[in-house]
DNA sequence: AATTAGAACTAGAATGATTCTAAAATGATC
DNA sequence: GATCATTTTAGAATCATTCTAGTTCTAATT
């Protein structure tokens, strides 16, 4: 097994999610940009939002590209794509659990974090005998600013 | 305030729920259909296989009568759109309140019944202020048939 | 330093779900 | 039965995303 290139593959000093990925999962200068520009934010971003937000910041990339890399990122557990509506896709850095809280006036997105263990089974009737990987939560409402 | 047309408004016996309607919202022949043969649906169809099903099984009908339809229903708060993944809505006749069972291998889709009161607010760290109007949980897993 | 094989990037085409448009049909009220 | 609003329709348009196929880049090898 050959040496990693320091440069190119993704370092844990970086980020230490970004070792996570095996040495064949390049971290391009776009994909870094990508990740960096989603890990900034906190507004759950569509891939249009980075695409424009990387175009005009930094470098130049293509939309395509932008897809590429949010699937990359995306099937390597690196970021997380989150569907509130339908539409676009939005995508979230924020890896530690925690559900979303959606303003149906302003739009805006909100990670609400948890504080208590919570399993679905106690609140609803699951189908006998099936096994539960994951429960999305999605809180719809008005956001501070907006019930004013 | 004229009479309301037995034949052509949402009438109070058919189903109860029709009768929240008024007066100028038409039952139209492909209204009915639409609302029937959802209600007679436990897969929760897309508009295109409502579509199919609609123009197979009894009057011709086309997509976008489809959509006008599930439009106008879910906005009489008749039926109710459902989104688990990204792709096409799904549409759900069940007004009781429930959450969603979907299976990752087979896609089937199952409702599950509340067994106790649910507040979001005792799990999750909501903006303060916040106010909560709808929560929407999908649970993923594999269903019964799919563990064996 | 040049070669090579594979991975990443790109523009533009293609796709799929949905919405829009504008005209025709239908229904309700006068 | 005329009139006006609503509904229906086919087909065009739109929007987000994925695909295609050619190009460029990267890293290991010569």
């Amino acid at each position: 097994m050959p040496p990693v290139n320091p440069k190119t593959s993704y370092p844990s000093g970086l980020d230490c999610r970004l070792a996570v990925l095996g040495r064949d999962a390049r971290l391009t200068p776009h994909r870094r940009a990508v990740f960096q520009t989603l890990a900034e934010s906190t507004d759950h971003p569509t891939a249009l939002d980075l695409f424009t937000r990387i175009k005009t910041r930094s470098s130049d990339i293509s939309l395509a590209t932008v897809y590429n890399c949010l699937e990359h990122l995306t099937s390597n557990g690196l970021i997380k794509q989150v569907h509130l509506e339908r539409g676009q896709s939005r995508y979230c850095a924020n890896l530690h659990e925690h559900v979303h809280f959606h303003c149906e006036k302003c739009g805006k997105v909100t990670d609400a974090h948890p504080m208590a263990d919570f399993d679905p089974a106690t609140y609803w009737n699951l189908p006998k005998g099936a096994k539960v990987t994951r429960t999305d939560v999605a809180i719809h409402g008005l956001c501070p600013d907006c019930t004013k």
